[in-house]
DNA sequence: CTTCTCACA
DNA sequence: TGTGAGGA
C-alpha cells in the first residue's frame, strides 16, 4: 500500500474532523452538499473521512478568509481530482482556431496568482465572488 | 452520547 | 450558517 492509498483511506468520524479543522459539524455537511469533499460513508451512514479530504477542508477555510465563495473555491479545488486531465485532453482534442487563449489548469494557476497577490495588499480589494465570476464568465 | 437529515418563530 | 426535531 502507498502513500496515495493511504492519504484517501477513510479513517476518521466528523468528529475528530471537526476539531482537526476547526469547523462546525454543519459546515463540513455543507461543503460535502456542494460537492466540495465526498467522504465515504459507514454502513450506518456515518461520514468517514480521509486525509486528504481533512486537507482540503483546511484549504477551503483559508480561501474562505480570503473572501472567496464556494462556487470559486469549487472551481480552484477542482484541480487535484481526475479533472486536470480531462480538460486537457478535451483541450488538445480541440482544433486550434477554437482553442481557448488559457486552458482551465492555466487559468486556475492565474487565479492563485490574484488570490495570493490580493491576501498581500489585503482582502479588501477582493469583493465577494468577484473571482469566481469572472472565472464562469469567462 | 454522537451523527444524520430536514426544515425554518 | 445556526438550531431544533426526530430517528438511528
Amino acid at each position: 500500500m502507498n502513500d496515495k492509498d493511504r492519504r484517501s483511506m477513510p479513517l476518521f468520524g466528523i468528529g475528530i474532523v471537526m476539531k482537526l479543522t476547526e469547523l462546525t459539524a454543519r459546515q463540513i455537511r455543507y461543503y460535502e452538499e456542494n460537492d466540495l469533499i465526498h467522504p465515504e460513508r459507514t454502513k450506518g451512514n456515518q461520514r468517514l473521512f480521509s486525509f486528504n479530504d481533512v486537507d482540503r477542508l483546511l484549504e477551503i477555510k483559508n480561501y474562505l478568509d480570503k473572501g472567496l465563495n464556494l462556487a470559486g473555491i469549487k472551481l480552484l479545488l477542482t484541480d487535484e481530482d481526475s479533472n486536470v486531465e480531462k480538460t486537457e485532453e478535451k483541450e488538445k482534442a480541440l482544433p486550434k482556431e477554437k482553442k481557448s487563449v488559457l486552458t482551465d489548469k492555466e487559468l486556475r494557476a492565474i487565479l492563485r496568482q490574484e488570490i495570493t497577490e490580493a491576501n498581500r495588499f489585503g482582502k479588501a480589494n477582493l469583493r465577494q465572488g468577484e473571482l469566481a465570476r469572472f472565472f464562469v464568465n469567462r
